[in-house]
DNA sequence: GTGGTCTAGACCACC
DNA sequence: GTGGTCTAGACCACT
């Protein structure tokens, strides 16, 4: 697990995003623990107030559970990893399309295919 | 033509976007003239110094021109306008795909077809 | 507007508490401007991080919405700030009820009449 | 008897008031013996010191007594178990009525009767 | 002057 | 050693 950041936006908010991913492309596995809030600190070369902050908006998605002495935990629950990776997968791809909408892009085909296993799906827009 | 704004980003930002888009996808056509600043200000309810911040941003571009007396017009250089454009979607593409290397998806293709006469470009992704 | 702490629980967790029932009970009135983070710490007597953690949840609950260069405003909503009183007064009423359950009340009648024009609500509970 | 906890509040804490509340509400009866620390600890899954800390505060409030030899009995003076019933009921009903004044509660009329034999009592509250 | 971010460092309760 | 809280103080961007 690798951390890097840019200057766009909050510190706190990038964490979210990458571990989120880490969660949801399956680095960190369910049921997992986390490091702790200190040790995440000194991976990420943050203060360990900006890693909490990050792993509290984390926890309220609900990618993961504390459990107050022992330690931070990967929600054991797949399907709800599944419907958050569903939910930002969706997000992505519609504010994709609007922004190519906007500058009158003609015509614009997206297939994705989420597993192996999974069937693709497919998106197509065509300028009005 | 209509703004809107978040409380994420600055909102001169924000307008810089709104604004080359509006030139970009051809709303604002080459050479049309401008609303003035004052217009502009009562149009995306904004105060009048955020939008000049803006329009000189877009003028450090080079999508619109300042004439002293008569106001400010859309380029006429199209080759510039298809410039930018040209950058903010491959950039805008990069990103994206990026995104969702992150999220763990499998494959992506993606066929975009900028205009009805340009050929379409594809972009394919397959996880490693 | 005054605020008290005990040490029972977090602070900003009291914060949040106090300065919702203020819009709930209408002492800040909804579309008024609030306190300014810093004004808002030298009233309470606490560091403006702290008041910001609280202001922060309020806002998510959106009791509150926030201007950023103008400041934070009470919504203006009021079906939310009802909506937002009735689920904190069903949710007390809840617990208050299973706590004098498992204590093992025999009978229990309530009767609670939330504004002069509203009706009375009531609740009965008679031990299995 | 079953035992169910949440992060907010110290365990040993949630486990005096569970256990209280078992004694208090005749599940443990007056001169019952009490599981021992270890069933105790299987029982609600909590590690055996936890349990200790618990089970001495309950004894601390009068409702459990050790006896060296044969293990833990609940209290056989019943009128201390009513009196510390009572505390924990007037402490329950001020607190509650005080939360609903905050909230702006127009008029609240509670009654409750603890036992079947006891008389009922009466709370009443209008708003000034 | 407005909200927001981040750090450093101290302290607490729990186990 | 675990998470959580709080403060003090600096800094930033926006208007």
């Amino acid at each position: 697990m690798k951390f890097k950041f840019d200057n766009e936006f909050p510190i706190h908010q990038q964490l979210v995003d990458q571990i989120s991913n880490y969660i949801i492309s399956g680095v960190l596995k369910p049921g997992e623990k986390i490091p702790s809030v200190r040790e995440f600190a000194d991976l990420a070369e943050v203060n360990h107030n900006t890693i909490q902050k990050a792993l509290n908006k984390v926890e309220e998605i609900g990618l993961i559970i504390t459990n107050r002495t022992n330690g931070k935990f990967v929600t054991t629950e797949i399907e709800l990893i599944d419907k958050v990776r569903d939910q930002i997968l969706s997000e992505k791809i519609n504010v994709f399309i609007d922004d190519l909408k906007k500058i009158g892009v003609y015509q614009l085909q997206l297939i994705v295919k989420e597993t192996k296993e999974k069937e693709s799906e497919k998106y197509e827009f065509i300028r009005s």
